[in-house]
DNA sequence: GTCTATACACCGATAGAC
DNA sequence: GTCTATCGGTGTATAGAC
């Protein structure tokens, strides 16, 4: 009962190697190069086979987004359980998969409409989990109204997380040391001892 | 004296066209379209014309880059000079060139060590003029050590202005209008009135 | 400066055998 | 499931005429 529609299973053990040559072709070489031939040969078939498995180069594209999505929100998700969930969700942000990668399908979403919506989608829910944490964190502080909405914080620092990332992929690092200070002073305030 | 190298003068029209061209294509169809053929039909000469201004695409790349980064750090040089400073700065930052095009930037600049190395002196540049505002402005305000230092809220603030107009060109809005207040009300702290 | 023409490689996608 | 074979199209880059 492998198939019973015209293509193979996601889940099978070849559809989830090629969506791992997808990445490694993504972070390593661009969406330039990732060609059903490319990923092909990193799969060790024939490139027909990728069709049989993705019916077109941008399914395997939305595919490959999607399986990354749902591993990060499930890491935002366990950080959100923990002891410490500002300073555990901070580390997943700082963390997070390979910058060169988040610039490649930051640049494919603009004009493929299916990985658009997969990129909405985790933005928003990675941007209210992270809300959550600093509502939560915010709230035990015991302050008023805080100067800063807990949403702007969320954009404040993924945003950083991502700058941080992205500069030290290419060999900038000025202020890095001085912002994470600031990050980590920031969380440690809100959030104090273990 | 139009020639004595190999190749035509960056600076003719129909080099500065041709850049022009790579502008719109890397905005509009992305870095997988910016081909010779295409840059070509833009400009409306044959493809060969191409290969007489630029050797390769790569340099192609990298002086499309360059214009664009020449005429963002005047832009930020002017606001450097104005009334508010750190208005002024932030307006540059916030309605800086598309960001379509930056996300193209970003991942050419990965496997682009010609590129890669303009985009380090822009982001080096860009951040050392945009300290400078924000010392200025808090020795101004009268302040002594700031619990913020500059260099750490100048990746704040142009992360985070990256990161509105990044999400706004895929249609995310979330938390927008409340970030956009708080550094609106940041400078207006250190720099008040008019 | 600008052109025609071309070499050679690679692309997405499909037909159909086993 | 996986393969061979193939279609029509596009890519970078170059040779050389005018």
């Amino acid at each position: 009962m492998a198939t019973n529609r015209r293509m193979g299973q996601k889940g099978s053990a070849v559809g989830s190697a090629m969506l791992d040559a997808a990445e490694t072709i993504l972070r390593e070489e661009g969406y330039g190069a990732l060609t059903s031939r490319r990923v092909a040969e990193l799969t060790g078939v024939k490139q027909r086979l990728v069709y049989y498995y993705f019916a077109t180069m941008d399914e395997l594209i939305v595919d490959t987004f999607r399986r990354l999505s749902v591993r990060e929100l499930e890491r935002l998700g366990g950080a959100l359980g923990g002891e410490r969930p500002l300073r555990e969700v901070w580390d997943v942000c700082i963390h997070t998969g390979d910058s060169r990668m988040i610039a490649e399908f930051m640049a494919l979403a603009h004009r493929n409409a299916g990985l658009r919506a997969e990129v909405i989608a985790f933005i928003e829910q990675s941007r209210r989990m992270q809300v959550a944490a600093l509502e939560r964190a915010m709230t035990a502080a015991g302050k008023g109204t805080p100067a800063l909405p807990p949403v702007a914080a969320a954009i404040l620092a993924s945003s950083a997380a991502l700058a941080v990332l992205r500069e030290a992929a290419i060999g900038v690092e000025m202020g890095h040391a001085e912002l994470l200070d600031v990050i980590g002073s920031f969380i440690g305030r809100l959030e104090p001892g273990g």
